[in-house]
DNA sequence: TGGTGTTTGTGATACAAAGCACACACGCAC
DNA sequence: GTGCGTGTGTGCTTTGTATCACAAACACCA
């Protein structure tokens, strides 16, 4: 048992909790919370001309070491050339295969008060490949309104849905009193992975994911470094 | 739009990057980020009876253990008492206060899209002591207009708005296109806190303190142990 | 007041991650 | 093909962080 949130970091952030799996072994969680970074990179990169780039270059571009961006990519394999770096699209391609984003994924979001909402709502996450397509509330009154497109549900139909539609990941929008309570549904229903944005570090078993989400945390661990 | 929304790691991240100062000396980061989670579990544990708290009971409440929560805490003082444990009440004054949790602070938000208004409207950070008292937007048609009772400036009232209202906090929610030119502005006009919603690393100079909130990356981490 | 049970604070230890530095692979030019 | 320049991959070292384990402090009770 072991847990963190970041903002995050490690950060963190930050942070964020258990788990492993995956293909190859034993590889740090703080190395997997990068890859993301070094995918995102490579994208933005591709624009830019040049169809080779280096870990230096890398580097500079993320703010870190060229050294620890080439020891996080062994984790997996050898994917550069001596003398020329590495190809953007083929590492881009690769690394995405690895954190399984050469698919798409259903979610589903739980609380559809103004945060659920403005979750729902958000642009960010279909581009990306998260696709939201459903929406549960325990408040019966709004059930059965339409917010983006997505009916709100009551949460008694959650299991059955997440099964339905194939659902493998929840992002939690409720008031912290009920968030234990919905992850606690959300394990049950068999989602491994969770995004939750209540303050709070909830309890989940061996195998599941969760990160935290949290502005609060982040602006208040920064005014230690002014006050 | 291009943007994200909120937590990291970094070590991350967020979360994500440097920074060093205050009071005790040699905090390792980490620790700092911890902090704001200690004052939450005392705060919502306050109206739980108790006046009093062991680090095995905030331990488990924040899913960590007890030893690291005294050695975290060891680095500012000695709090607790043995036999007993910590004053939840005298506890959580004395981390706010080393957090500089103990007064306002002063923020703005720097771009006002879509995830810029719904900032500006979220309601969990006045509670906390963060109040946002300016917002602005390099868009002139939209300068002047209202949002949540604010009125949209332009940027390049920034440094003076930053002065006279002695705001010490930058919220930046534009495009990732002029994210890192907004952060220099920020910078220069004297800024030393960035929350950061938009999806890049952006560089600062020491002494200058980034967090990136940013849930698409915490999704990208978790599909791994799923796929 | 002395004994017992509890919980802190912290040196010592174990573990984990980051950085260094260099051998080796490859590209390229002549 | 030979030689030079560049940048990877990785064993080793250094740095950093978490955990352990125990002495000292205190509460409580008889």
């Amino acid at each position: 048992m072991r847990a963190l949130w970041i903002g995050t970091p490690r950060p963190m952030s930050s942070t964020n909790i258990s788990n492993n799996s995956g293909s190859a072994p034993n590889v740090p969680e703080v190395v997997i919370q990068r890859l993301p970074l070094y995918v995102r990179a490579l994208t933005q990169f591709a624009g830019s001309g040049d169809d080779v780039i280096s870990s230096e270059q890398l580097g500079q571009r993320l703010q870190m070491t060229p050294a620890q961006i080439r020891k996080d990519l062994s984790y997996f394999g050898r994917f550069g050339k001596q003398g020329r770096g590495y190809s953007v699209a083929s590492l881009e391609q690769r690394l995405r295969s690895i954190l399984g984003l050469d698919r798409a994924w259903n979610t589903m979001v739980i609380g559809m008060g103004r945060l659920g909402r403005a979750v729902v709502s958000y642009p960010g996450f279909a581009p990306e490949g998260f696709n939201i397509v459903a929406a549960f509330d325990a408040d019966d009154s709004i059930v059965g309104e339409t917010v983006s497109g997505l009916d709100i549900q009551s949460i008694s139909d959650l299991a059955k849905t997440v099964k339905e539609k194939d659902i493998k990941i929840g992002i939690v929008t409720v008031p912290i009193e009920h968030a234990q309570e919905v992850i606690d549904t959300l394990v049950d229903a068999g989602i491994k992975s969770i995004l939750n944005y209540a303050p709070l570090s909830p309890k989940v078993p061996e195998g599941v994911t969760v990160r935290g989400i949290d502005p609060v945390l982040s602006l208040q661990s920064m005014t230690y470094y002014i006050s």
